[in-house]
DNA sequence: CAGAAACTGATACAGTGTATCATGACACTC
DNA sequence: GAGTGTCATGATACACTGTATCAGTTTCTG
C-alpha cells in the first residue's frame, strides 16, 4: 500500500487543456486548492474566497471533479467533501472526529474489487472506498 | 462472493429490544419498509405514507440505522439512499441508470481490507465501498 | 386509570448544491 | 489596440435532504 505524497498538477492548465477560459474567478479557486493539501468543503472556499461567488466555486469545483484532478470524500453523516487528486486512482480516509483526509493506494484492493466486479452482473461503470477513522493526532489528544 | 437474498429481519422487534415504543406511525414506516426489496429514499417513504409526518419518517429510518437494520448508500452525485440490512456485513452495487441497489459480501475484500488497515496510521472505525454500475436490465433497454 | 415519559407532526430552519439571467470578461481576429 | 462572439460571473431564487422546536398526543407502567 502507498501512502501518498506527490506534485500537484497544474490545476489551471487542466481547465485550459480542457477548453475552459482563464479567469480572475477560476484562477483564485484553482490557486486556493493548490494549496490544501486536506480535505476542503465547497462552503469553506466560498468562506476564504470573498471575492469569488458561490455559484463560481461550486462550478469550478464541478469542473475540476469532471476532469478528475479533484476528487469528492462521502462522510458517515451524508456530507461531501473534496479533495485534490494527486495523480492515479486512490482512495482516502477521513478522520471522523477531526475531519482530516488522508489518501491511499493499494493494488491488491484494486485486484480484488476487479474479480468481485467479475461476478457481478451488470457493468461496472466506478467505485468507491473510504475509510473512516480516528486519526493519530485525535487519538493523542484525548 | 455472495449476491445475497435472505429474510428480512423483524424491525419492530429491533426497535422494541432497543427500547422504543411502538407506536402506530413506526409500525406504519416499519412495515413499508419490510416490502422494500430495493433501495430507497426518505422522501419516497414520506410520499407513500401521507399519515405518517415527515419528521417521523425521518427519525424512524435514524433510527433502524442506529440499530444497524437498515444502511445508507451514498449515491456518484451525493444523493442518499437507503436499504435494509438483511444480516451480516456487506456492500453494495447502485445502477446508475434506474437506481436498482444489489447487494454482495465477499471476505476477501474484508481481509484485504483488515491487511489495510493495519498500515494506516490512527483507529479504523468503519468503511464505505459501493459499486456503481449499469444494471442487466438498463443494458438490456439501452 | 393516572401520570411520567416518550413520541408525533407542523413548522421553521440549516446545509449543500443547482437554475436563471442580466451583466461583464475573455480570447481571437483584424 | 479595438471589435465581437462567446463564455463566465454572480446575485438571487430555488431544490433537496435532513434536523430543531415545541405544543399536543400516545404509550407504557404501576
Ligand atoms: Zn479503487
Ligand atoms: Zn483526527
Ligand atoms: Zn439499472
Ligand atoms: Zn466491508
Amino acid at each position: 500500500m502507498t501512502l501518498s505524497a506527490r506534485a500537484n498538477p497544474d490545476l489551471l492548465a487542466t481547465l485550459e487543456d480542457r477548453g475552459y477560459r482563464v479567469t480572475r474567478p477560476r484562477r483564485e479557486v484553482v490557486n486556493l486548492l493548490g494549496q490544501k493539501q486536506e480535505g476542503f468543503s465547497a462552503e469553506e472556499v466560498c468562506a476564504e474566497l470573498p471575492g469569488v461567488g458561490r455559484a463560481t466555486v461550486y462550478r469550478s469545483i464541478k469542473l475540476l471533479l469532471e476532469a478528475g484532478v479533484v476528487c469528492k470524500l462521502m462522510l458517515p453523516n451524508g456530507g461531501q467533501k473534496y479533495s485534490l487528486a494527486r495523480g492515479e486512482h486512490h482512495h482516502h480516509t477521513v478522520c471522523v472526529m477531526c475531519g482530516t483526509v488522508g489518501e491511499f493506494r493499494d493494488s491488491s484492493v484494486e485486484r480484488v474489487l476487479r474479480t468481485i466486479g467479475a461476478d457481478i452482473p451488470g457493468k461496472i461503470v466506478g467505485h468507491r472506498m473510504e475509510f473512516y477513522i480516528t486519526c493519530q493526532d485525535c487519538l493523542d489528544t484525548s
